[in-house]
DNA sequence: ACGGCCTATGACTTCGATGTCATGACACCG
DNA sequence: CGGTGTCATGACATCGAAGTCATAGGCCGT
């Protein structure tokens, strides 16, 4: 591969003549910029970033650690995968700022997350971002001062700065708007209690529900999910029952997630129960192959993971620019919008909530 | 950041042979290399990428390019987000390899594959895998002959080599695994024909029915699918209405992505038709969010992703290691199982199809 | 005409690691 | 006891850029 010193030889001028056109930082006669052009377009001159970076002590990277992509295959995923649309998010923040993006993947296992950082800090990293696979507190290995770090979907006991979805609200959200579309009976179908998602969603639909002066009531809280997975199917088929023979049973279905709407489609079709005429259905996440597939189209909260993972970068980007670290910033919740489809029917005819109430997924 | 002087000064050597102990490459004396290591754990030392690969000329980097994780943000992605699973199988079979892997993606513009194969250039990558989005031919950018470059799911008119998914063979083992289980009558909702996904799948349909001895029949093949999404869901209840209309009609729909099969669901549940027990329902992709969480579990056919990133990334490891480019290997198509579940009935009770035919999903 | 200043350029050094070669201290062999 | 290895170590050069400093030539003002 072709040298500065080949290029400036062909060109007939000193090396550091052809670092000058590659930097444009001195004047260089426009001829002789022409000749050093030329010459590099001929021999095909890309240059080194080791040395460039050795040099210059910047290596213009910043690292990014996720188990997105390979936890992709393990269909016991809390979430789902659109954790990559963080990834997404942070790519598209940090395209413009010249910082090239290496990305390192656990591969499921958190134990290989501290020789990735080691690989990472080799390649001199300016900045750091973790990425988990879904909403919790994680445990990193500490980095020089020199290396800033930001979290995304997860946060840590120390301080570091987080991005995280804001659960509780958009439960909380959607249900404001399940009331004010004329729902009073809400049916929910919780998650397994062990994620902080599902903690979170819990108490946005109870304080949603408060909010508007519905009193709370155990009975319309199933389980739909089980930790271990067993039976799960059975199990929510069973909540289903129990939820429709009760002696006020409830007009819509509030789902943990999108794919535990899913089954519930399916379920209730089975039943002979039509959706949204005998029963309205909401999901949460926007995962989108499914809320946009379903038929009727569901109802769901987004999980903000785009606009996430854009925050998640610029606030690096900000540390790495020498911003002072703000303490009242470490942890940064970004709402999800009600995304609002066919699946629930609208039973106040005086309220037509067809749009969105910050931005259209 | 601490240098290799840092640590020679404080352990009291010369920096070669703080060296010698980093990369046991001479013999050290057991009491210095114990003072060595101590000095580089005090320091935080951390060796430097940039030196080690200006020196060596080998930077152990190998570059990946992908729409994959912007794509996902896509609803029009003609197969669908688990290319992602390419990726995963390539850093696995790389993970081993002592080689480092830059992803890098396209966020979706194809214009920027020059500048990202610019910047994996000045970082000197030893290989280069390109991951397409889907089944597809492609025009890369030439890079220099000391670049080994692999395609993953498309290949192009150079002979560059390429790992593609058998698409033909996987509907044609699906089809014909079908036939083994009883059924005579096979519904087909075609995808839009525009990709080469889709024209193989329908070869691969044509092609078993044919080795089984059944006449082809056109109106057995109905659209699932428009390549311009306008009005699809109408579409495939109108193909569906056609099928079960006919006069003998089919005893089980295969569909051309699972995500359609989501769709077929939806449609025969809310027509009274009973999956699996009055219509069998096939799909493809093996789209297992969609596919396990679906009830009755989908039968399709495994799109071998992971595999197909494997065998990508042991292709070219071994060109990096210098095997002989071999123009017969050029083409690698990678079969997909056909993965059972309970949505297809089996009507000839003296078949009991319950497993896949080469590895289980 | 001379000092000052700007333009354009090159010589030399530096960044952090490692390859090459040299050297001192022993050990072994005949 | 001298020659010849082997072990353990260090001095120095090198990789490809870019920073520092020097310098030649031209232009300007006085």
């Amino acid at each position: 591969m072709a040298t500065i010193y080949d290029v400036a030889r062909a060109a007939k001028v000193s090396p550091k003549t052809v670092s000058r056109v590659l930097n444009g930082d001195a004047p260089v006669k426009t001829s002789t910029r022409a000749a050093v052009e030329s010459a590099m377009a001929d021999m095909g001159y890309v240059p080194s970033h080791a040395a460039r970076s050795l040099r210059s002590n910047r290596s213009g990277l910043v690292g990014l650690i996720t188990g997105a992509i390979s936890l992709a295959a393990e269909p016991s995923m809390p979430v789902g995968l659109p954790d990559l649309f963080i990834v997404q998010g942070i790519q598209a923040a940090l395209a413009d700022s010249g910082m090239t993006l290496m990305i390192a993947d656990t591969g499921g296992r958190s134990d290989r997350v501290p020789h990735l950082i080691q690989t990472f800090l080799r390649h001199r990293v300016e900045g750091l971002i973790y990425v988990a696979e879904h909403h919790q507190k994680v445990v990193l290995p500490r980095v020089p001062k020199s290396v800033h770090l930001v979290l995304a979907n997860c946060y840590d006991d120390i301080g570091t700065p987080a991005i995280l979805p804001d659960d509780q609200r958009g439960q909380h959200d959607l249900v404001e708007r399940l009331i004010a579309a004329g729902h009073r009976r809400i049916g929910y179908l919780a998650l397994s209690d062990s994620t902080d998602a599902a903690r979170l969603r819990g108490a946005g639909y109870r304080a949603a529900l408060q909010a508007a002066g519905i009193a709370y009531d155990p009975a319309l809280v199933q389980p739909g999910e089980l930790a271990d997975r067993e039976g799960e199917s059975q199990l929510l088929w069973d909540s289903i029952e129990q939820l429709l023979h009760l002696p006020e049973p409830p007009t819509v279905l509030c789902c943990g997630n999108d794919k535990m709407a899913l089954r519930v489609y399916g379920i209730l079709r089975s039943r002979g129960v039509k959706v949204p005429d005998d029963m309205s259905v909401a999901g949460y996440d926007n995962y989108r192959v499914i809320a946009e597939t379903l038929y009727p189209p569901l109802t769901t909260v987004d999980l903000p993971y785009a606009a996430m993972g854009a925050r998640a970068a610029q606030i690096l980007l900000s540390l790495m620019r020498g911003a002072p670290f703000d303490a009242d910033a470490a942890l940064n919740t970004v709402p999800g919008d009600v995304i609002w489809r066919a699946s629930v029917t609208v039973r106040d005819p005086r309220i037509v909530p067809l749009q969105s109430n910050r931005r259209n997924g």
